[in-house]
DNA sequence: CTGCGTGCAAAACGTTTGCAACTTG
DNA sequence: CAAGTTGCAAACGTTTTGCACGCAG
């Protein structure tokens, strides 16, 4: 993977400490983060940075395609780093929201959906609604 | 399809006008509404509907399956009958939300999530992201 | 007649904005 | 030094809540 900063430096945005904080942050993080989430964790190491600061640097990385708004049924946006797309799921009951791997199958679905509209597809997210084990057991 | 009253009885849902005519309205709508534009619909025939009614209605609904929560990245909730799983395309430009036609390929997509889990899925969303026919133009 | 549904107003929530101060290149 | 970014506080728009009244079963 391409180091932090030169991410930035190819879309042309400045390099700024709370900018590679909020990318790595999301990289590292094996959870899907909301803004929130990111302002709390960040604020140990940067005990200034604001929630504004947050959304705002999120936006701009979401216009310039790094990273991805993922909007389900709980409200609360969370952000994906755009890497190999992937499905995700969503448990109604407690809410959290999974990767699921990559399928074999949505290439097929990809050439589908182009042969059946002209719209100019940029990404795609697939979600799957359901009970999750944790919650199966209960 | 079944009579409004007959399916809301089925969910063991009092039978009011007010849900009548919120869920005759989604069935009727050819786009997707959210709970503003079906509240300013329905207060021609409802001067009386209150918004707090309608979000209160729409929730009901989800809870018993009868309808589907589209969350887009506008932040505006839209919401669909549940009727064949159809996949949506969001314009990144107009936000607006079209329904793109049943693709065979899907069913692709269902058998190998279910191989790949044991979560229990229940309602699937696909939604493509890009540029629509109309924002292409201009 | 009992419990659920409605409507109103107020509140809550996540998110966005305006602006002055500050950094980056 | 110019242009873009930050942080604060206030504003915004959607959605939720509490409560008294009313209607369905």
């Amino acid at each position: 993977m391409l180091e932090v900063t030169e991410k930035l430096r190819q879309n042309n945005l400045k390099v700024t400490p709370q900018r590679i904080a909020i990318y790595n942050a999301l990289c590292e993080s094996r959870s899907h983060l909301s803004a929130e989430s990111i302002y709390n964790y960040l604020r140990e190491s940067y005990p200034t940075i604001s929630l504004a600061t947050v959304y705002k640097t999120l936006s701009t990385f979401i216009d310039t395609g790094l990273i991805q708004e993922l909007n389900t049924s709980d409200g609360i946006s969370k952000y994906d780093i755009v890497n190999d797309p992937h499905p995700h799921f969503v448990c109604n009951i407690c809410k959290t929201l999974y990767d699921l791997p990559e399928l074999k199958s949505m290439e097929n679905v990809r050439n589908e959906i182009k042969d059946s509209t002209n719209f100019e597809i940029i990404t795609e997210q697939i979600f799957l609604y359901g009970i999750c084990d944790k919650c199966n057991e209960v």
